[in-house]
DNA sequence: CAGCATGTTAAACGCTTGTTCAATCCCGTG
DNA sequence: CACGGGATTGAACAAGCGTTTAACATGCTG
């Protein structure tokens, strides 16, 4: 092909569209994006996305349903590989936000899409929300059974607070980032972030601080 | 003057298509509202929105500088009045979320713009959480010199997460709504959260409930 | 080698957008 | 009572939008 991408790029024309409209969506909003931004961006013309997406909401549709997937898979490696490690305050673990540092290159736009899926994508986020809630509810449950938390006077609420808090270093990362000088998902970030929310789990907000760096108890 | 609203209003036409594009904003963000719709909500003609505020740009900074105005005076009327009551673990409060069930009517637009302007604010949103952080760090160190809480081993990052915690409620209100059943910003919404929050807050994730269920004051 | 499906482009179309403009209406003031 | 000025409208405008279309190049298949 002539027209194919200049330098060695193994992705299908179609797959550096919906890569670059992933992107763009994640960066301003899927309103705020045109198809021709998103087509030049990819380097072919606007006529192109059409003729591969259908048409602008056919191409939303379909990076809703890429990024959707990639997260399962994701998830998927997350509950499904050694146990569950998901939320466990013994191990390192913060949960879902470092399942995301863990698994995705760092300037990943998948976070910033998954947020604005959460926050505007009106049936896909309930969708995305409920899949969380019911992990984060089968996840009290297995703590419940380990003898790590108590299930609290409403299994739901507490379940939904904990997803909440969860969700909130990502849907608030960049002004964390702001605020703090880190970014809360990085390594560093997560380093400062961790210990301190699984310190209030551990033992609420007037316990002195125990897994010790510097003070030998 | 004839054109003036039919039924009694005394709100001023500017005000009334203020009000509608507040309303409009929230519900479905800037980008996706168009003048002609605002005229409409408003019962009025297209040109004379742009003619009231110069553009719709103009209409959308007034906006933003109103819902600014109205928040900062439901945070004086907080810090100011008796004391600090806020985030006091004793008292019935569960923070900004409380405050705003108090001091906003039950359909109220406020909160839906709040939350636009936090996340996909640039500038305003930055100014906004910046604000709310640094009462954040205020609240805890109160907390702290009260002996209600300890300031953790980075407190700075201990009132990001108790803002964050906070904020997240805010954020995710309706999808917290669908799996719960109730809003959480609704009296009855916050009378299931605030305990189960606030029973992590004093005693950890595997803390048994304390305060028994209506909790004689 | 003909032929056909596919990838791709440039140009054009119709519609909606934010905005401008001239005209009209009404009130307060001299 | 004249009249000037703000409030208000409907029509018009240019620009940008998503989409359509006709054409062309390319690689595969019989």
């Amino acid at each position: 092909m002539l027209y194919m991408r200049s330098t060695q790029d193994d992705r299908t024309t179609r797959a550096v569209i919906r890569d670059e409209a992933l992107r763009l969506f994640a960066e301003r909003g899927p309103e705020s994006v045109t198809v021709r931004q998103i087509a030049g961006a990819a380097g072919v013309s606007a006529g192109l996305v059409v003729h591969h997406f259908g048409s602008k909401d056919g191409l939303r549709q379909e990076v809703d349903q890429y990024v959707l997937a990639v997260f399962e898979a994701m998830l998927g490696e997350l509950t499904g590989e050694g146990g569950q490690e998901l939320l466990d305050p013994g191990a390192g673990s913060a949960s879902l936000s470092e399942a995301f540092a863990r698994h995705l290159p760092a300037g990943s736009p998948l976070p910033g899409y998954l947020r604005r899926l959460l926050l505007t994508g009106a049936d896909t986020g309930r969708v995305l929300f409920r899949r969380l809630f019911e992990l984060s509810r089968r996840t009290l449950d297995e703590l419940v059974a380990a003898g790590t938390a108590d299930p609290g006077r409403d299994p739901a609420v507490r379940a939904a607070v904990l997803l909440a808090n969860d969700l909130a270093v990502f849907l608030l990362r960049d002004h964390l980032t702001d605020v703090l000088g880190t970014d809360p998902l990085s390594v560093d970030g997560m380093a400062r972030w961790a210990p301190e929310l699984l310190g209030v789990y551990a033992g609420g907000l007037n316990a002195a601080p125990q897994g010790e760096a510097p003070p030998p108890r």
